[in-house]
DNA sequence: ATCAAGTTTCTTGATATCGAGTATCTCGAT
DNA sequence: ATCGAGATACTCGATATCAAGAAACTTGAT
């Protein structure tokens, strides 16, 4: 079946035809489906009052095992936001008394956000329907071919998520 | 090599070996790779005074070919933006001048937004640039790879851009 | 002719993000 | 001991985004 990238990368041969436009075939879908499941996954957590970047914040947490808390530093690497971003996210998921910030005991700079008791049920029950619906969307391709997409995908995410980046 | 969802998913399967998390091994590359291109974008087009919001309502207009003009309506399905979004968009762009809005002669309702010939200059010089970076990153493929890549995200991206979405 | 339903774009208010700069602290070299 | 470079989290102002609803218009049915 043809996408909005097929259209789009045939109107760029007819534009301009002197260009190789060829990348655009990987790297314009992957922008563009992530687009699509962030509105997607917007929809999902709303059934459980969470914003995306809320559940990407407590899932860090959740994921990171008891006692659950991480360095504002270990989020911005697993969240790719901004320093002035996740201090902001932090202060309102305080608020809502999803995390508490505590002081790091080995570093006066520092500090440790740690998940609450509340936040980590949050976590579990939006990650089940997360999944679920991510498998949903998985449905058109079979199981070895999901593991070559991510092969494939990891090629290219590696050099960012390893080097500086 | 590994790459952080390698770290994430393992991370899931200590704390949560009752779920099957396999799904995140293809979607979070997605959605992490998309933020990675973004930043990237970003820096690449700030070589020509391009934010990449601008350079997508500019290419949009590009490639669909002389006079260059689109309704905001069709640049809404291309850049998967809300229509309020797009409307302070334009605002902007037609303030620098690389856009104009026309009333659209057949739907009183509707507006055409045309390049402007400096906007097309900017779009060809930004476009050039990006596929030069894209194809640094996408180097860690072959061309056969490459090929299979965009065919297994086109099924993914199909039923989004087809289906209402 | 008129009306209701659907469309197209715009307005508005709340909110999230970024970038740049700042204050505090660590740590190795002297 | 002290200094300077680097790390760490935070502040602040500018800006972009979204969601929801409003305004103007079209279209098809009556």
């Amino acid at each position: 079946m043809e996408d909005e990238v097929d259209r789009l990368v045939a109107a760029w041969r007819r534009e301009r035809p002197d260009l190789d436009v060829e990348p655009l075939e990987v790297l314009s879908r992957v922008s563009r489906l992530a687009r699509h499941l962030d509105r997607a996954r917007r929809l999902a957590f709303s059934e459980h009052q969470l914003e995306p970047w809320e559940f990407d914040v407590l899932t860090s947490l959740r994921r990171a095992g008891a006692p659950y808390q991480l360095s504002p530093g270990q989020l911005l690497t697993q969240t790719l936001v901004t320093s002035g971003t996740m201090t902001n996210r932090i202060d309102r998921l305080t608020k809502k008394g999803l995390v508490e910030r505590l002081p790091d005991p080995s570093d006066r700079r520092g500090v440790l956000v740690r998940l609450t008791p509340e936040g980590r049920d949050r976590a579990d029950e939006a990650l089940a329907g997360l999944l679920a619906q991510e498998r949903a969307i998985l449905a058109q391709l079979s199981r070895a071919q999901r593991g070559e997409l991510a092969a494939l995908l990891r090629r290219l995410t590696a050099p960012f998520d390893n080097i500086p980046g």
